[in-house]
DNA sequence: CGCAGCCTTGACAAATGTCAACAAACGTGG
DNA sequence: CCACGTTTGTTGACATTTGTCAAGGCTGCG
């Protein structure tokens, strides 16, 4: 493995309390790969063989059933996936595709148990990044249930917003795909768009502006318990 | 605490594996209380100083934003709840409130946390909680998204038909609650349950019987990746 | 009995999805 | 560089799903 991903995944919360020796030993039996857009890297259903980590690139998390399907999550880099089917040794619940070129570190399931098992640390820190990915899934849940598709969007862009540190920004997904993340067709993203315009929303493509925060904000109604990554 | 709450918490898998003198100290450290019906536990956004095991009765966990408000789960004994946010020494992101006189016992936050920081078993045990939260709160989101209301209630009482093993059961819920949970209205409910009568739903008060199981099936289409507890 | 809460029903409104058409953007091969 | 076809996004018309409001029935309990 390059030295470069070796640092970078060193890098990630999951891995930077772990002892030299149990870091070293994951690493020594994990691959490195590198895969074109569009490739389907994971099927849900399938068993877990391979803790994913993205060093680069982007990859999308789906679901399907009944011959519908939707967008569960994007993963960017550096940030692993699929850490509780690994840990469990249990079946995946979600496919994963990649949405650009993307570069791949994969660790196999049972050397993550094994080291789980060892270290203590390790365990330590997968607890608190498991838990992470509960309350992100709970925010989303209740983002779901409690809020419009036009609220979600108006939620959705303020919190790129808060990401990207500016009033403008591009969106960092295709429409489409927003539009499944968010839970709607399509059709009716571009038609939220439309509606969120009377908010101060505009819209050129994929670049969005945020002319009226306070009347985007007055609409969207953000709660740290549903919108705030950190708590 | 009476010896009968203290075996029966033992035995949560949680708890079971860890060192006698480990789990006596948490112990020493806990609040048992009895709640009556109606009584909100647990506020969402308030730091959380507990990690709660319902030992007897039942609560509700639920959210709330702009007037809006929907269930999320029904706990019931013997198991933990806010496992996430004792750990993370987060906000809970879920009230609770009691739905029946029920019996609780309160760890506190801090000493859930010292245990964990102490003790690999329970460390790991957390691990495999969290991961089952995790991927049950997954699911509960590919039902949310893949399914329409009338799919859900259909999925539901086939998953409540395995858990009784019988065709014929009580609903668990008041059928209000059902409602919330599953994201829909009561009016909505009351007419998906009635649309579910052409595929062998016969509904009396909270007492279902399923009187063509293989017509259920074909309409609900239930998967092992968004139904079945265990994966 | 009489009240309160839950459930159901009907009528209607709002939100969301579907289908079809077309425009715009993109990539490929000539 | 352009022509072409493919994909994505938008728009309109319409259907379906879901929610809202109001009324009434049922049930349980003081």
């Amino acid at each position: 493995m390059p030295d470069s991903d070796y640092s970078e995944v060193r890098k990630l919360h999951l891995f930077s309390q772990m002892e030299d020796a149990q870091f070293g030993a994951l690493m020594r039996g994990a691959y490195v790969q590198n895969f074109p857009p569009q490739i389907e890297l994971i099927t849900e259903g399938d068993p877990s063989d391979f803790l994913h980590i993205v060093v680069s690139g982007a990859i999308e998390l789906f679901s399907s059933w009944n011959g519908r399907d939707t967008s569960m999550a994007t993963v960017r880099p550096v940030s692993t996936f699929i850490l509780a089917a690994s840990i469990k040794d249990a079946a995946y619940l979600m496919s994963a595709r990649t949405l650009e070129k993307s570069r791949l570190v994969l660790i196999p399931s049972q050397d993550v148990r094994a080291a789980f098992e060892e270290s203590s640390s390790f365990a330590k820190a997968i607890v608190l990044e498991l838990a992470q990915c509960y309350r992100s899934v709970v925010k989303n849940t209740k983002d779901l249930k409690l809020r419009t598709s036009r609220e979600r969007l108006a939620n959705y862009l303020l919190r790129q917003k808060e990401r990207s540190g500016s009033l403008a920004f591009d969106l960092a997904l295709e429409k489409r795909r927003l539009a499944s993340f968010l839970g709607m067709t399509p059709e009716n993203l571009s038609r939220s768009f439309k509606g969120l315009e009377a908010y101060g929303v505009k819209v050129t493509g994929n670049h969005i502006v945020i002319t009226d925060l306070d009347d985007l904000t007055r609409f969207a109604k953000p709660n740290p318990l549903i919108d705030d990554f950190s708590v």
